[in-house]
DNA sequence: TTGTACGCGTTATCAT
DNA sequence: ATGATAACGCGTACAA
């Protein structure tokens, strides 16, 4: 019922709680005889050490925080996913959170970790986070940050993310490329700075290629239903600029498949009477027909550098040894399907 | 840098540790000047208390250990989301582990969470799991465990789940009142209950309507890859019967989507030619075209009651009381849209 | 009202 | 080769 002690296998053995710890973390001082005797005792009490004991002997908790805005989410799963494999590696655990997009609760939630002792803290930041205090008391209390996805650039720690305006950039000019000018864009809310840099990656690429920017063919979607937002904005596209537009960019892949939906009811024709270019290439976007064309961003990739530079700096820390910020842009690539 | 201990608190004020413990408690036998004056300077401070410390006093940890097969997943998200949602509301923090449907994983995580002293379990079994000895060690360690989704009959604890069964059973029902007679039925591999039991639910639907069982109807889609398991297996369908089918019902959406792929792409007209029916309701199955009937699963509720049930038998063992394990069955829905 | 002493399970230091 | 002791931070029975 109760695990098992370093006590209660000493009592049963006749020997110091001492020799014992000695013998099953294999200290040289220690008889063979006696560390067969212990090893085999504690196997077979199957005992294993308390860890509330080791976090306050030697103040290390081989636990990791992790903050999400959300979880249902194809890419964050798949950075969770990155995530826990590498710790399960380096046999750390992983203690989940989800912000639900709300800054007291992500506020609440640092307190949280920090107070638990956790080795180290990976944050993918709610779209309401504009303090960023809550962040630096982490770093204060020594405990290594890692920003990923969602990042700020007034928070002194290392940062793991994807340049979204160069992947819009190249994103466009492919369209542009295949001689689509005409080209609309479905851009996310004004805050988050992934949709900023998005829509500027969008101008930039117009811009460099001599096609006029046309405010009208920009569409805000933010009433946080994308699939509906691009549907409902889809149908306004093509009532605005009806036959005068035969391209579509969208700042995520639900937001094309919303539009994609409209235009199939509609019989409007992908890629021929309008192509489209989404962004994050869910899972979704290979499935749906037509096959999304679409920039990959590789969630599960960046999930394992963040955990692995996290890791480094846990190390670091433990050596006592100091460590720069770093910064890592995961590359992301075109994924060509049907429907540009 | 380093966190502020009682000891500080006491020595900065020229008390006993004791004192502020106390103080910082509520304890009636403290003065109301000494309280104040030991709570604003641990305001002041910052202080929380050491949780290593604390869980080795009080042997409790405000902690759950969650384990799914697999996180990248739209029900076991939800599921996840649910479970989040009500650990918030307890001030408990949830360890997240992924199984990769590997047994000998699943084993080693039991003991790393048993190791961590958490206060209760929560398990969604890998298909590969048919030794328990790693639950019964977790019951025999005296921490709640609770299993969902993929549970096991021969495991003695509390159990969340939705009637496989029943909800297929409906499901076909509902195809063969509106009419359709000659219905296939990909079905899943061949171990996990899931799957067995929502073929046996299949079977008895044409049974009672007096529709003869035909084996050649059923197809194993055990690749692990259901998107083009589905998208094969339409295909191996309409050249096996071709003419001779008008319905199909698959033991996940994700088949079900692989198949539209495929019927989409022959202009074989759904529902008109085959109809469609699902499982799950994934998100994707509103938006695909056409958006696929299917059974609502709800992965958020089964969440959300599975971790109720969980904290209720930690409160028991907190108190003392003993608690009978629970099965609860969620609800399932059916989802008309235009597939059949 | 305040403080002393002990124990939770572990490991590091120092004696034996 | 083995063991006694202290310390990590906290809560509490008990003494003052």
């Amino acid at each position: 019922m109760k695990p098992v002690s370093l006590k209660q296998i000493a009592k049963e053995l006749g020997i110091s709680i001492t020799t014992v710890s000695k013998a099953l973390n294999d200290y040289p001082d220690v008889s063979e005889k006696t560390r067969k005797k212990v090893k085999d005792l504690a196997l077979k009490l199957d005992y294993s050490p308390n860890s509330f004991a080791l976090g306050l002997r030697k103040n290390e908790s081989k636990t990791l925080g992790l903050i999400i805005p959300d979880n249902v989410h194809y890419f964050f799963s798949s950075v969770i996913k990155g995530i826990l494999e590498v710790a399960e590696k380096h046999d750390y655990l992983v203690i989940v959170m989800q912000s639900n997009e709300d800054y007291e609760l992500e506020k609440k939630q640092v307190d949280l970790l920090i107070s638990k002792g956790v080795a180290g803290i990976l944050i993918s930041l709610s779209n309401r986070t504009h303090i960023f205090d809550h962040l630096n008391k982490i770093i204060n209390n020594g405990i290594p940050l890692l920003l990923f996805d969602k990042i700020s650039k007034n928070v002194n720690c290392s940062k793991v993310f994807i340049d979204d305006r160069k992947s819009a950039y190249e994103a466009v000019s492919y369209l542009i490329k295949k001689g689509y000018k005409r080209i609309a864009h479905f851009r996310g809310d004004l805050n988050p700075q992934n949709s900023i840099d998005r829509f500027l990656g969008y101008k930039k690429a117009l811009a460099d290629n001599n096609i006029e920017f046309d405010p009208s063919l920009v569409y805000l979607c933010n009433n946080n239903s994308d699939f509906e937002d691009g549907y409902n904005s889809a149908k306004k596209l093509i009532s605005d600029h009806q036959g005068n537009v035969d391209a579509l960019f969208t700042v995520n892949d639900l937001l094309a498949i919303g539009a994609i939906k409209y235009f199939n009811q509609n019989n409007i024709k992908i890629p021929e009477q309008i192509a489209l270019m989404g962004f994050s290439n869910w899972f979704m976007a290979s499935v749906i027909t037509p096959a999304l064309t679409t920039v990959e961003q590789n969630g599960f990739e960046m999930g394992k550098k963040a955990a692995d530079i996290l890791f480094h700096e846990i190390n670091c820390i433990r050596k006592g040894i100091s460590y720069e910020p770093q910064k890592v842009v995961i590359p992301t690539e075109l994924i060509f399907r049907e429907s540009s």
